[in-house]
DNA sequence: CTGAAAGCGCTTACAG
DNA sequence: CTGAAAGCGCTTACAG
């Protein structure tokens, strides 16, 4: 195991101190062109970085943000993660990261871990925190943000798309479309998320005078959604269009249709939400709510940073509305068909 | 921002030193059964949990692991990240996760990062290490594993699985069914895991006396793959079966050739390589080679912490088998048909 | 088993 | 601008 080397080793070399060194590297302190110099050229020739552990001791500042996710096997994840983790690192902030293992109770463990790490802020993707979890962070004085998941009453801030907006959107294409017999299956009634898109579901029926052929919890599982997918298709009276509450519902939803020889859109249309890369695939073609990735992740990474550094202290909500994709999977609205 | 809870308050609750409550918290050391309940009592009531990293800056363990990820587009690493992340997890180990920026040039930049943080290990999947970074780990001492790839000559580590022999068993599996006009959309030429793969390819089809409709390097790109198949298909005469370096690419070609009119497997046999979950939803059904990915992952930490902990010295090469999964998108052997 | 003390590699007032 | 010194929160020989 070789040597680390160390800013002392770097300071003998150079002729200067150790404090000459380490002023070099810290931006924002005071050094004479010449130090610079001379610190410069010894680091090079010994390969001296900084150890961040050491400064993240004095500092009390880690650069590291923890993430903690779980559904990995939903497209729109992977994608969040490496845009989340991407506009991190340009920030100089590092991700340390947390999956939720199946076996275990929830977040609780894993959060305590992160905050051994000193972690300067926690992103939680898709999780809930316990209110006694929150407190613990607040206390701690360790900002959250809540991606793509609300807790209200919660303190914590949150990103997500306009979930009650988006499901109204989506629902009100299918009756644009001239369905009537609209079933919704849902997203999981314990998240925010699951519960605002049914909210819009139900308004944009109720607006339109139109009774829900039914609502069903997927649970944002695949199995579930294909299950209940299948429930409703054998019956007497079929819905003539779909809901569902994300796309990778949606995808088992369509397979599951298929499988049991109806057509898509002929003989239901079907509308996701998330718009995953996967919705654009010709397999596919799904019409779905975009949840504008981008735009929430950089939210999520300025309301990170505002708290972070002191600029915000309240906790933000931040909805972000996307557009319906509309593709083959579900009908267009009547004015348009020839 | 509230105070961290530091040893030395909890020693001055329990009427300990400091020292003392630093050995309870540290396991191996030694303290007597009334010290360490008086110790607990006091932590427990200020909430107080060891600085990870100010016990890394003694032990110079980190207990951090650097996972370097690129593609999270295919299905196959939010998988295996998840499960490299869980088994870690378990070790006590954690990730902090580096994705390459689309604007990097590489790995170069990260990895030093990386090394910044005084990472244990490095596990690289699917993105390669030059020489020169290979080197400087190596002098620092931190062991590197390549996941899914493979380096010849580098001195490093990899578990990937066995390519060459895939890429053969795929390929017999479409001569086993008649084909003769066998075209292989590869994977990156750059890569030993597309190299391997093609290898596989040609070794069986020269076995069989055939001679490969085409091969293209399909970069492991969809867009690139897809534009592959299109002219392939286009041609006067045309392939019966095409071997595709992966599942990512072998979706698009199934989207491509499906919607030019041809059926699978009807007009044209697919076979893929990896077996992500997406491979068994109907709307593919797409016959590939599976790649373990939990024996991967395994073997990846397996191998990660031997060397940590200085019982590997030598790097490891380790290849693991995965069975071919018969499906939809491909005829069956001839045998098997009635 | 236990406490006092040194030290991990840095940053940051404090004097000059 | 610069060096000597203190200290971040721990672990770990070293004596007892």
């Amino acid at each position: 195991m070789p040597q680390k080397v160390t800013s002392l080793q770097v300071a003998q070399r150079a002729g200067v101190s150790q404090s000459a060194v380490s002023r070099v590297f810290t931006k924002g302190a005071s050094a004479s062109p010449a130090t610079v110099e001379k610190v410069k050229k010894a680091a090079a020739e010994l390969g001296y970085r900084p150890n961040v552990l050491a400064r993240a001791m004095i500092t009390g500042k880690s650069r590291i943000i923890g993430l903690v996710v779980a559904y990995l096997d939903n497209q729109f994840y992977p994608e969040a993660l490496e845009r989340l983790s991407n506009a991190l690192q340009a920030e100089g902030y590092h991700v340390l990261l947390f999956t939720i293992p199946n076996s275990s109770e929830g977040v609780e463990g894993v959060v305590q871990d992160l905050m051994d790490y000193q972690v300067d802020g926690i992103i939680a993707a898709s999780v809930s925190i316990s209110s006694g979890l929150a407190e613990l962070c607040h206390g701690a004085g360790i900002p959250v943000v809540l991606f793509n998941r609300g807790q209200p009453d919660s303190g914590l801030s949150s990103v997500t798309s306009a979930n009650i907006k988006g499901g109204h959107t989506a629902t009100q294409a299918l009756i644009d479309a001239g369905h009537t017999r609209i079933a919704h299956i849902a997203g999981w009634g314990g998240s925010l998320t699951g519960r605002d898109r049914k909210q819009g579901f139900e308004d944009a029926m109720e607006n339109a005078g139109l009774t829900p052929f039914a609502i069903i919890d997927g649970m944002f599982k695949r199995d579930i959604a294909a299950a209940s997918a299948r429930q409703m298709m054998q019956g007497q009276t079929r819905p003539d269009a779909i809901f569902v509450g994300n796309d990778h519902m949606a995808f088992a939803v369509m397979d599951t249709v298929r499988t049991m020889g109806f057509s898509i859109p002929g003989d239901v249309s079907i509308i996701g939400y998330d718009d995953v890369p996967l919705a654009a695939w010709a397999a596919y073609d799904l019409t779905t709510m975009r949840q504008p990735v981008n735009r929430m992740v950089e939210a999520t990474v300025d309301t990170m940073l505002a708290q972070i550094n002191g600029r915000d202290t309240y906790s933000q909500t931040i909805e972000i509305e996307g557009p319906l994709i509309q593709r083959g999977s579900s009908l267009p609205p009547k004015g348009q068909r020839q």
